[in-house]
DNA sequence: AATGAATGAGGCTTCATTCAT
DNA sequence: AATGAATGAAGCCTCATTCAT
């Protein structure tokens, strides 16, 4: 009834300034949201399973988000800015292409571990015009950075000639498979993070040279 | 003379013997599927869609395929004979570990040059019962295949020594990021099937060693 | 190809003239048709079910009838043209009142038992305009028949004091309940028509009187 | 305190405790579809039918409703809860048994007064599972009540001998009948309720004797 | 902020009817 | 006459989104 600030009535979701507690709310909301589109893809993914994962009401959806694709675009970004960091965090500007592409696979895999939900994201359905907007949107930023990389590595006679492309996709290819893999249980549970990226860090080296 | 088999009468679809026309409908509506959900995903495609593509009234699908789960899964276990008979024909029991994976691996790629759309079904939400059952039904075969393969190889001093499983998602991933990117033309328009084909042999060869 | 009698090219379904074979046909279908109303409604009961009943194809089903309610109308008014000679046979013109009912009463449920289904069609869903018509086409003829019998029974002092039409739709739901659990088993296997005819007659006497 | 029991978030229909005005609006439907169902059959009452006359969204049913069928069960069940109550509050255990019947007869055509629509829902097509259970569910109670009066008062004299099952058919189809015409109006307007009840109980009572 | 009821577009499926053979 | 494939209108139900409180 009475409005502690006069600005935020009826104020419209997108721009809207939430307060710490309300920050909350809309992080349960997203980490509910990644773990249910991974399992379940984007269509398959209802916002009533939504709200009922992270314990709210469903009206409530739509105080924090315009959209399900909003949602959707908002997670997809928001993990795209965390791999980088986490990337970059292991970025050696001294070290050899191959080394460097190993060390950003290996990373990416640990990465994984925190936020597994996060590669099984970019394999939803593209439906939505959100969902491939946003999809497009990042898409080929890491398929460019890898192939230049790579490139690299083959002007400096580290790795065998081939199109840069389809070693990158390999790249790629190579960690959103284990990812996935681990994701969904299939390595089998005696596969620890560390054997994973140990292994994926080899595989991706041995199979470049 | 009079009555034709009772048990032929207005038989809507299942087991029922189509006439040659038939057949080539229910093909239609497959291919047509196979395409859509390897596009959109599974939820995503309306059987409309299907019908439209194929050239037939929505009514019609539900002559041939009882639901669209069904058509899913007659859709994959079609596609799973394919390729087994695919591979077959590539299998040399004299060779090493090593070469009949990598053969195997490089007649999926060529398989999928022609069932661009196989793969993808693999990934597809699996949210409708018939489609988890048919997608778990055969999940798990080619890893088994390909680790068994790999077991072998490790003890013959081919594969270097690493949890089977963890290889055997290597390859099938390998396989299977690569088929994908160059269904979507990620790959660009100068890879041939037979420079894909070549460089996954490879690929997977150099990997396993 | 060739057509002996050149007028029954494309003839329409409604005044066809059938050969002996053709009624054969047609009345497989309404056997069948009256069967599957009784049992599961009208609207229940789908054009396919009445071909597989009676063993033919379901486009055979419009050579014969231009559409579901045609076969409906045609099934009611067969049965009513069968029901009023079964009770003109008991039909007694010095008898008096009461009996002429009690008769009419006891031969309605002996006819009942040849053709089950009857009644129930009087109960069927009233949706279609076809049905609708032919049952409204007889609404009341078997009511005005009975109400007159009672006024006359009234008059000759054999029949309590009543309003008529009260006492007729006493005596025909009668008829139509016992007929209609003798039909679907509710009276047991032990009970013959010939122990439902005494009884029902008996009842009705005594309720009259 | 923030959030409310995890289990009542978004659960659409079945178990939940709705507000009041929930309740209003559950009756509403309730007895819009009662109605229906009760003029044009099951399988003829859409469920668009339903809500437009409860004049809501067609949506809406199914915050109260899992199905259509589920409505209909809920439906007979508390018709049968009420004419049991209104049944009940007739009963005197001292009379004899064809004065319990009596008056049970004559209760029932008194409650469907209120609740015309009661006795058509038996008559429903059995197509949905839901329907056909609720329905066998209460099947035989009524039949097997008033079968054990009608045995008590043949041992005790009143009633003549006859097939108890028999009886029991006579005295439910006759009150079935009756209320089925008051109700379609065959009876004509003057007949008023008090006038069918007593008739009602008269002509029961000498079909016994 | 939060709730949960309300809305309606849209998808899956059924089935009466038509058509080519 | 007879078949069975083909068509499309219509019904049930789901679910993203809006609304009153």
């Amino acid at each position: 009834m009475t409005n502690a600030s006069a600005d935020s009535i009826d104020a419209p979701n997108d721009e809207r300034q939430h307060t710490e507690h309300g920050l909350e709310r809309k992080q349960q909301l997203l980490d509910a949201a990644a773990e249910l589109f991974a399992d379940r893809g984007y269509a398959a993914t209802r916002i009533a399973d939504i709200c009922t994962a992270a314990g709210v009401a469903k009206g409530l959806f739509y105080w924090y988000f315009p959209t399900k694709g909003a949602l959707f675009a908002e997670l997809v970004r928001t993990m795209r800015l965390r791999l980088r960091r986490a990337q970059g965090a292991v970025l050696d500007p001294d070290a050899d292409a191959v080394t460097r592409i190993a060390n950003g696979a290996e990373a990416s895999v640990r990465f994984m571990a925190d936020h597994a939900a996060y590669f099984a994201l970019l394999d939803v359905e593209r439906t939505d015009p959100d969902v491939a907007d946003v999809l497009d949107e990042g898409a080929g930023v890491y398929l460019d950075d890898v192939r230049r990389l790579v490139e690299e590595g083959q002007r400096a006679g580290h790795i065998a000639d081939a199109p840069s492309s389809l070693v990158a996709v390999g790249v790629l290819g190579t960690v959103s498979s284990f990812s996935n893999s681990y994701r969904n249980g299939r390595l089998g549970d005696d596969v620890t993070v560390d054997d994973l990226a140990a292994f994926v860090r080899r595989w991706v080296a041995s199979a470049l040279s």
